[in-house]
DNA sequence: TGAAATGTTGGGGCG
DNA sequence: ACGCCCCAACATTTC
């Protein structure tokens, strides 16, 4: 009578349907599965590993045990089945294609065995078969959000279960520290604390204090780094510790109360459509994470330059704002969303790297790792996917920190180097200037990797051989 | 959810 | 008073 739920990135007792629809149900053996196929970056699986413990925490705290094994999917379940006697396994579901067949095996599998097998909504706000316009997929984010928005009804969450009966037979768990996903020499990621409280609770926390402090601000604040204006939900949303549904209902009943700030809320609500899309993106283009959307681009020709692309990642390019975004990433695992823009911008137009060599830093450094809004947001950046930013829409970095840092507060915080710059200084190209503040050009900070009026012209020259092809 | 190049307009200085 | 020029400010187009 027991039933298996499957944890896998949806670490979380509320608005977790499968759970709940087993807590009804009967007893319940909690599961997290690592499966190898589904292991993202480093800073990831740290935060995951984190996560884990609160996880088991909670369930400890209603007497369930959390029964953590890695391996193969397929197998690993087959085992439980059977070491635990259970009748019935449930999930939520996943959209990226990996995962999607595993989840199909195993629902097959369980099936052919006499065993109940059922998947409920994952974590995004509607199914991707459900938003179709004549049958096919939107390809560009306005439509799509307002049809979504108009037409369709976001589900309502499922609460966290009163009570939840514990299975009698408990397999043995193996215990996740002997996963090595936290890195011990060096430990670059226990600094992550100071900013971040992974799990459940600290999701709660961080959106309480988001619609109490940040949310008026947010349409306009959510251009400014320094400003603290966005929700940083962010790594939450990645590993499931809030679901957008419940994301969705605790904007709305915000703004009820508070009218006055439909507006922003609006506009946050878009920034959770845009994941949306691209986890629907991924649904029906499975090909997203490694190949352009625009086949044209199949041809762009990048350049391969390992100096150039480890200058990027260290935050050694000698522009302060795109350096000072590279190095929050380094030390946060975090980066804010107009300064991706930037610092992705300038890797692929002004650097003329491949879209795909920034995709992979940052699904090894991100904590918000999201196979969909990471290669979705680097094809936009890109602009080869369906509906990017156009390849001429090229940063100018000097411009972008004027316009959105313009005390530079962001880039003295994150380059120390330049802390003694007032940003008069800063935006000055007079190197003397820069002298008599203490800051040596070449012996403290570098000079300029490449020059952005020529890497702007030879971006535009790269680009316009492709329209040449047929 | 750019930026640069190019075009237009209108106020003010000045002969 | 008038026309001319300069140029900032804004608008449009082009990449």
């Amino acid at each position: 009578m027991t039933s298996i739920v499957l944890f896998r990135n949806d670490l979380r007792l509320d608005d977790h349907p499968a759970l709940a629809h087993a807590a009804a149900l009967g007893p319940v053996l909690p599961v997290f599965l690592s499966d190898p196929q589904d292991e993202r970056g480093a800073a990831y699986q740290w935060w995951q590993r984190q996560s884990l413990r609160v996880l088991a925490q909670r369930l400890g705290e209603r007497g369930l045990p959390l029964v953590c094994r890695r391996g193969e999917t397929l197998a690993l379940v087959s085992e439980l089945v059977q070491e635990s006697g259970a009748t019935a396994v449930y999930w939520n579901r996943r959209y990226a294609a990996p995962q999607r067949e595993i989840d199909g095996q195993l629902k097959e599998m369980l099936r052919v065995r006499g065993i109940t097998a059922e998947s409920f909504p994952g974590d995004i706000l509607i199914e991707p078969w459900k938003v179709l316009r004549d049958g096919q997929p939107y390809k560009v984010f306005s439509p799509f959000w307002k049809r979504l928005i108009r037409d369709m009804v976001v589900d309502a969450p499922w609460d966290i279960p009163n009570q939840i009966q514990a299975s009698e037979k408990v397999p043995p768990s193996e215990d996740p520290n002997d996963w090595n996903w936290e890195p011990r020499r060096p430990d670059w990621a226990s600094p992550f604390l100071a900013y971040w409280q992974p799990g459940e609770l600290g999701a709660a926390a961080r959106l309480a204090e988001f619609l109490e402090s940040r949310l008026a601000d947010y349409a306009s604040g959510r251009d400014y780094p320094a400003a603290e204006k966005v929700s940083r939900l962010s790594p939450h949303l990645a590993h499931g510790e809030i679901s957008p549904r419940r994301l969705w209902q605790r904007v709305q009943a915000h703004v009820e109360a508070q009218p006055e700030q439909r507006r922003a809320a609006d506009k946050f609500l878009q920034e959770l459509g845009w994941r949306e899309f691209s986890w629907h993106l991924l649904y029906h283009f499975p090909q997203l994470p490694h190949t352009p959307l625009r086949p044209e681009f199949a041809d762009f020709p990048w350049q391969e330059d390992e100096r150039l692309l480890g200058a990027w990642q260290r935050g050694q390019t000698g522009y302060p704002l795109v350096d000072a975004g590279m190095r929050e990433l380094w030390q946060t695992g975090y980066l804010h969303n107009r300064v991706r823009m930037i610092v992705g911008s300038f890797l692929v137009k002004d650097l003329l790297l491949p879209w795909q060599a920034g995709e992979a830093w940052f699904w090894d450094t991100l904590l918000d790792a999201d196979p969909a809004n990471n290669s979705a947001s680097w094809q936009w950046v890109a602009g080869c996917g369906t509906d990017a930013a156009p390849y001429f829409r090229i940063f100018n970095p000097y411009l972008q920190a004027e316009k959105f840092d313009a005390d530079a507060q962001y880039q003295r915080r994150w380059l120390p180097e330049l802390a003694t710059l007032d940003a008069a200084t800063l935006y000055s190209s007079d190197s003397g200037r820069w002298r008599d503040k203490g800051v040596v050009l070449g012996r403290d900070y570098l000079a300029p990797l490449v020059d952005h009026q020529l890497a702007r012209d030879r971006a535009l020259e790269a680009f316009a051989t492709l329209k040449k092809q047929p």
